[in-house]
DNA sequence: ATAAAGTCTGTACTAAGGTACAGAGTCAAG
DNA sequence: CTTGACTCTGTACCTTAGTACAGACTTTAT
């Protein structure tokens, strides 16, 4: 068979069958050709795109954030204007993320320190950290 | 009143009455003592916890992992090789999660100096740089 | 002292992002 | 040439994270 079948496809990307229809339904990938039978033959390259999309998701991007971002990608019908906004906007929650993270991963950091010293550790508050740039 | 009332907090921590309820429930914030007619009253610190929680969610944390990272933060319950355990797993999420996300940056990047110069900039794809490292 | 605004509990509804069938047809291996 | 593994559509269901009342009580502002 020409190109490969849902179930390939959801293997190689780690995803349940349903959820490459979901994708499809949601025009997170487009429509892939269809056998005389009425099976879908996706072209490899799929199996990135759903990677791509779930790893979004896990930084968290929605859905529809993430189809705007491949949308953009693919050369979409957007103006130049569109994607200097989008992508302006996208960058600057991006730095915000990241900066976030770096505190995250810094208390983290102090929490396991704390810890093979033994003692209540209850000074390693989180939110202590978080007072200012958190909104 | 002593303590702030449920709209205070929901006002400041800039959420729905609902949600400081429902983070209550959940156990992300602790019951708060009564007045005599059964009026919450929240110390202000839960303002700037459930801003946390707020934040971790949007960096792509789930209500149940924000909570084990206050529970952590807080001191409760957990062995000091829990807490090891817990925080390099989390450390080493987060290290992706911030590469993956400088990663889209800079293609966010490209993307916006393709731009101005017109075209279709079909070949911009956000795909080709997450061929590694996503998986 | 009375209205408006706030709060209480409990239950029901919503939206996003899937997941799980049922019932029917298709493909591939022995 | 049939049996088991796949796929199809469509609908229903699930979880997470809220949101929205209803009906009753409380507080506050005039």
């Amino acid at each position: 068979m020409k190109g490969l079948t849902i179930g390939k496809v959801a293997k190689e990307a780690n995803v349940n069958i349903e959820t490459v229809r979901y994708y499809e339904r949601l025009g997170l990938i487009s429509k892939p050709p269809r056998t005389e039978s009425g099976y879908r033959q996706f072209p490899v390259e799929v199996v990135q795109r759903i990677k791509f999309i779930k790893r979004a998701q896990e930084l968290g991007f929605t859905l529809l954030e993430v189809n705007k971002l491949l949308s953009v990608s693919d050369g979409k019908d957007y103006d130049c204007h569109d994607i200097q906004q989008f992508a302006s906007k996208k960058l600057e929650e991006i730095e915000q993320k990241i900066s976030d993270l770096e505190k995250i991963k810094s208390i983290l950091y102090d929490l396991s320190k704390k810890c093979p010293g033994q003692g209540p550790l209850d000074k390693c508050s989180i939110l202590e950290e978080f007072k200012e740039g958190s909104d």
